[in-house]
RNA sequence: CGGGGCGUAGCGUAGUGGCUAGCGCGCCUGCUUUGGGAGCAGGAGACCGCGAGUUCGAAUCUCGCCGCCCCGACCA
């Protein structure tokens, strides 16, 4: 039992100044977690139970989808990272240290590495697999700037699991299987989310999906269908592709344009000279840019912006992606800066990456390639070609879903799990082979699979809290219920202490307000903060015979008469 | 890493060159109070982020450092 009187607690009755976040705030205030440094926080007991309560949600459905526990230290030798060349690309987020011998040494930020060489020290044959092994650790990541109060940490902890598989087939499988295990985990969690495809990035090919928190402060945007469901990534939405039905164009035709170097300017000279009717649409904007050094012209339609974040997504393998600078125009003296069109290219040696809007067949105004010129009826499949087409443009409110055509909203998130089908990359680089029926050796694949287990219960409060305090879904909350004692009798404190008693060897986790010396108002105020779902106040209904029962989410208050209130009480919790 | 802001008691804050650094919450003692953050009285608690400098005199001005927050870049 929780006893509010001994309790290493003390609630705030003001905002803490460095809080901007709901979850943050409330979290300090209701007395869960205090800062000890920048994104880095020490849980208090409230916080700490709190915390286990989810741990245990995800190690039961872990454990109950057939994964094994494990657990690797947090503390770990360069090497293994080395190999797989993540001791570099991990760049400054990684935690790197010393010991006394000078060896270099690392808090892992992830352990892909320990797990694979687990497995390839213990199995060796295909008759192992498929297995899903997981553990629950402290990861570290040195994040450039840490976030949000515990949304995102330096130090935080992290569920994964890696699955283990000798064939595609095997691991499209083991990836259902966590799929399925993490939408049953969320629910219990009581947590609102939507499963939304990622791109895979360089490993190509392979599945990704993250499960989503919407909430207004969460730092992922993605797109959301309002009619079909479909949600993606900003990074992986698809662009819903146009038909094109327009009649072939005439010639293309070269016209002056002097000091028109933006498209506003461009579309202005536009109607004000050629008849009105045109729009930034109509025109074609070119965007190069080098990647890997190479030059690469990237065309999209002149309304809208080119994505650099879509762009390096969907050109895996691209490890530097960035906008042309003045020294790369001096390289290529054929582009005319501000007058770029796609007719000339090819012939100098540029790659061009088109938006799917841009289909076979459609005319466009752009660049002439000559200062001050552009040229409209430039046609793709006639006047000029691409070789290939990218998801490259910005994505906006109102664009059509690739699924059902229907206008998508913008949504942000917290993201709370990343499934993910890693493919061969690290059994490759670690050399994890098992032996095949065949006797011949072969790279195993695998998945990898997160949730976010600390971050969980800050976004467990930022979707379930109002003005006054947290609201805790049952499982997850610190107690089941919250008695309050009020009165200056030793009556109601005693009648108080025997129901939490009778309660707890019922099975419920009961928290008593059993303070003498504080009023009433604190007390219900510092349970409406803590947020336990029910709240029980043994006080004035006594000399009724009657306790009332309170649903802190509802707000619905009952009296349930003394005699028979443990059961009514239990019956109350329970149905919810 | 770029831009902006902040650092005074456990928490929230006032104080822009001048006497013993002020207030609210919280904490301690006593009396009263006990269904919505009680009242009165008394009290404890501050190297004013750290270090240098300017000055007769620095929380206050200058320089350096450290820390924290926000926006952006970054984020398996």
């Amino acid at each position: 039992m929780l006893r509010m009187s001994t309790l290493l607690l003390r609630t705030l009755r003001d905002d803490p100044a460095d809080a901007e976040v709901a979850s943050h705030k409330l979290l300090v205030r209701a007395g869960y977690v205090r800062r000890i440094a920048a994104g880095i926080y020490s849980w208090l007991p409230l916080g700490y139970i709190t915390f286990r309560n989810i741990e245990k949600i995800v190690r039961e459905e872990m454990d109950s989808a057939g994964f094994q526990e494990v657990h690797f230290p947090a503390l770990l030798p360069r090497e293994p990272y080395e190999r797989t060349k993540r001791w570099e690309e991990y760049g400054g987020s990684l935690f790197r240290l010393k010991d006394r011998r000078g060896n270099d040494m690392l808090l892992g930020p992830t352990h892909e590495e320990m797990f694979t060489l687990m497995i390839k020290g213990e199995f060796a044959s295909y008759k192992d697999l498929p297995i899903s092994i997981y553990q629950i650790q402290t990861k570290y990541r040195d994040e450039a700037r840490p976030r949000s109060g515990i949304i995102r940490g330096r130090e935080f902890v992290m569920k994964d699991s890696y699955s283990f598989d000798i064939d595609d087939d095997g691991l499209a499988k083991s990836y259902e299987n966590h799929r399925n295990a993490y939408i049953s985990l969320f629910d219990r969690l009581g947590l609102k989310y939507n499963i939304v495809s990622a791109v895979s990035g360089a490993m190509g090919g392979s599945r990704s999906e993250e499960f989503l928190a919407p909430c207004s402060t969460g730092e992922d945007t993605y797109v959301l269908c309002p009619k079909c469901g479909y949600a993606a990534n900003v990074e992986a939405m698809v662009t819903k592709v146009p038909e094109y039905s327009g009649e072939p164009a005439p010639a293309m035709k070269v016209f002056d344009s002097p000091n028109t170097p933006t498209i506003d300017s461009l579309v202005e000279l536009l109607n004000a000279n050629h008849g009105g009717g045109f729009e930034g649409s109509h025109t074609l904007k070119n965007v190069l840019l080098m990647a890997d050094g190479k030059a690469i012209s990237i065309l999209v339609p002149g309304d809208r912006e080119v994505d650099l974040k879509r762009v390096e997504a969907n050109l895996p393998g691209v490890e530097e992606l960035r906008l042309f600078e003045d020294e790369d125009f001096k390289k290529f003296p054929g582009l005319v800066k501000g007058y770029v069109g796609p007719q000339d290219a090819k012939s100098q040696g540029i790659t061009v990456y088109a938006d799917p809007r841009i289909v076979k067949g459609s005319h466009w105004i752009t660049g002439a390639n000559i200062r001050e010129k552009h040229v409209m009826y430039v046609t793709h499949g006639r006047d000029f070609e691409v070789d290939g087409f990218i998801e490259a443009a910005e994505v906006r409110a109102g664009d059509l879903c690739p699924e059902c055509a229907t206008p998508v909203v913008i949504d942000r998130a917290i993201e709370i799990g990343h499934i993910f089908q890693l493919g061969r990359k690290y059994a490759e680089a670690l050399d994890l082979t098992v032996l095949d029926k065949d006797g011949k050796a072969r790279v195993v694949t695998m998945g990898s699979y997160g949730v976010g287990v600390s971050r969980a219960v800050a976004a467990i409060a930022e979707q379930s809290h109002d003005e006054i305090g947290l609201i805790w879904p049952r499982e997850v909350a610190p107690a089941d219920v919250h008695i309050v004692a009020t009165g200056k009798d030793d009556l109601p404190f005693d009648t108080a202490e025997k129901l939490a008693n009778d309660l707890e060897s019922k099975g419920m986790r009961v928290m008593l307000d059993d303070r003498r010396d504080a009023s009433p108002g604190v007390k219900f105020k510092d349970a409406e903060l803590i947020g336990n779902p029910f709240i029980v106040i043994v006080g004035k209904a006594l000399v009724e015979g009657k306790v009332e029962l309170r649903n802190r989410r509802s707000g619905e208050k009952v009296e349930v008469a003394l005699d028979g209130a443990v059961e009514e009480i239990i019956s109350v919790v329970t149905a919810n």
